[in-house]
DNA sequence: TGTACATCAGTGAACGCGCGTTCACTGATGTAC
DNA sequence: TGTACATCAGTGAACGCGCGTTCACTGATGTAC
């Protein structure tokens, strides 16, 4: 019995030491900076436009190291998508949790998002392109659409009925507003386009809330 | 004096002659068909997805063709964008001199205009995509964009104070939702994003219009 | 401790391919006389 | 009317280029003993 452990222990170190000849962590590190590097380049210059070659320049390797990372491109493309997701999910958590929903409308349609499409909402930038990408992608960031449109219906004042709805079209005017605004950059009208997504969102709820106690059954 | 407007009338001839060898409107007709398929396909597929070699076989010439009629796959860009808006608009003026505000809205948040980006709003199917063009392209659909708000703003309700601003507001919702539900095309989600989308967009004017006269003054 | 060996993340050249663009050529047509 | 000629929209092969992907190789590291 205690040969027999021992033999096992001796196999499952051996294991071990087949996974792990450079510094642990280093593949996975390389990995992560390679999705941080496509995550931006696909957000502000677009994902056909983006390569693989320059992705991992920028990333500090070479094109040949790309394939014991990803299987294809479309791989990068889903992880660096569900990447920033999340990740922007993360912060509108917070923005959520300190400022509540008209913090997180205002941080969406602000000049710096605006400005900075790299950084920013993967959605905006990027929703047509997602819409011709293959199932597996479209599940991805599908998930993620609905997640967002939770959070911030959890995020609207209790008495408003209809919160999923409301968060929704909260969502499609921010996004719809911030690539107006991206297009005509550099106009003044992109400011005014800003704004009146702002007044626009913020109206939304308060519309809603008005309205639910004084005609709590009315269904048309 | 005659003799020398006899020649001048030869001259004049001549030169007619020079410039008309095949049946006349043959090169128009060739170039108005590259475009067409040039701005369905460009909506459909993407503008980095779509090459000039597929844009001609499709209207049936060769890729040699093209540059009689273009000076780079730019200007057919800049061509075929202006011309899909320019024909939106056109139908945006009949819709609204027929059905109003309203008639717009559904129109343009149907399943319909979902399910066929080709034949649709260039904006929706191409906002990001232009953000990243040259100059000079994003001058063409930026006077677009300001054309359609115009014609929006003229057809709400007079007593609305700031209308540019609630057209600005509906032509985001109205892209931000059409670009989310066809996203998620194919979910039950979509036809739910379409339908909040038309309601917040009409809101938008009632609850502008319900405002205006009782506080005509208010400011803040 | 020193040496031989195994591992595997990363290198960099090469693959076939389709891109936008160029160009010598074709052939249907209109004009001249 | 018939013939020679000029025009030019369109043909189709070729250009250089960068793409996504493959692959033989390198070299830094950990393990065995």
């Amino acid at each position: 019995m205690i040969i027999i452990l021992y033999y096992k222990c001796k196999a499952i170190r051996k294991v071990e030491s087949v996974r792990m000849r450079y510094e642990k962590g280093r593949k996975e590190a390389s990995k992560r900076r390679i999705v941080e590097v496509a995550a931006e380049r696909f957000r502000s210059e677009g994902i056909a436009a983006s390569g693989i070659a320059g992705i991992m320049s920028t990333a500090g390797l070479t094109n040949g190291a790309f394939y014991p990372h990803f299987g294809s491109k479309e791989e990068l493309i889903r992880e660096s998508i569900a990447t920033a997701l999340d990740d922007q999910i993360g912060r509108l958590d917070q923005i959520l949790a300190t400022g509540g929903i008209d913090a997180a409308i205002q941080a969406y349609l602000s000049r710096e998002h605006r400005d900075n499409p790299g950084q920013g909402c993967a959605l905006a930038a990027l929703l047509p392109d997602l819409a011709r990408q293959p199932p597996d992608t479209r599940e991805v960031y599908a998930d993620r659409v609905r997640l967002m449109t939770r959070r911030v219906s959890a995020a609207l004042p209790p008495e408003i009925r209809d919160r999923d709805a409301v968060a929704t079209s909260i969502l499609s005017t921010l996004i719809g507003a911030l690539q107006l605004a991206r297009a005509v950059a550099g106009t003044e009208l992109s400011d005014r386009i800003l704004a009146s997504g702002v007044k626009a969102a913020q109206e939304m709820i308060s519309v809603s809330q008005a309205r639910t106690p004084k005609t709590p059954r009315k269904r048309v």
